[in-house]
DNA sequence: GGGTCAGTCAAGTGAGCACTTCAGTATAAG
DNA sequence: CTTATACTGAAGTGCTCACTTGACTGACCC
């Protein structure tokens, strides 16, 4: 997973309104317009942030007839978990070698 | 966790200083001045970017005479890594409430 | 066909933010 | 005491980005 793409997918769930449409698709698939209804946002700016949680991989969009019906995506999520966890393993591996540091002072 | 303690966190990671700040910090803890370094920004620039880290709860620092030392917390990581897995596990859960409706409507 | 509905595209605006410079403070070194 | 170091604070700048408006396309309804 490239720096870069990391950085959009953080970038991409900074801004409150993609969270809440985030937190909107967990209740289950919306289309467009169900979307920016709650939102107080237009429909265009919806679109917008659709195309970026797309682009992150935490959206899938599939378009029929005229409606683009939106339903989250995995991979987004699994990514950020993964990054996090990493980082909090490291931490804690840093904090065992401190701890034996520690010991070692100790005898 | 309020949810706009997690917008601020996402915010803090989306930028890629930052980011570079954390990665840096893996390896150790360092001064601003080493922070700033290989970084090619201000010492300033620094400096505000871990205040940003500091308040969402990745970084922690000290300051012991007239250097200021930098080091990582895991309650940022933590909380970024429960958020995921929450929402990934409730993605799982609609997955599977969907294959059930599938496999209902087989019979 | 006409009319609405769901969404799209292009262009513009305003606010926030990353970053800088410069001046200042406090600690350490010679 | 003088000088260098490590940072801090205030103020300014430029650019990104969320959001809007208005014109448009294509799908459904009567």
């Amino acid at each position: 997973m490239p720096a870069a793409d990391i950085d959009r997918m953080f970038q991409a769930l900074g801004d409150p309104t993609r969270r809440a449409i985030i937190a909107s698709l967990t209740l289950g698939p919306k289309s467009v317009s169900r979307l920016a209804d709650p939102l107080g946002v237009t429909l265009t700016a919806v679109a917008q942030h659709l195309r970026v949680l797309q682009d992150t991989g935490f959206v899938r969009t599939e378009k029929l007839g005229r409606v683009r019906t939106c339903s989250l995506q995995a991979t987004g999520f699994r990514a950020v978990e993964q990054w996090a966890a990493e980082h909090r393993a490291l931490w804690e591996r840093r904090m065992d070698a401190l701890g034996d540091l520690l010991a070692e002072e100790e005898d």
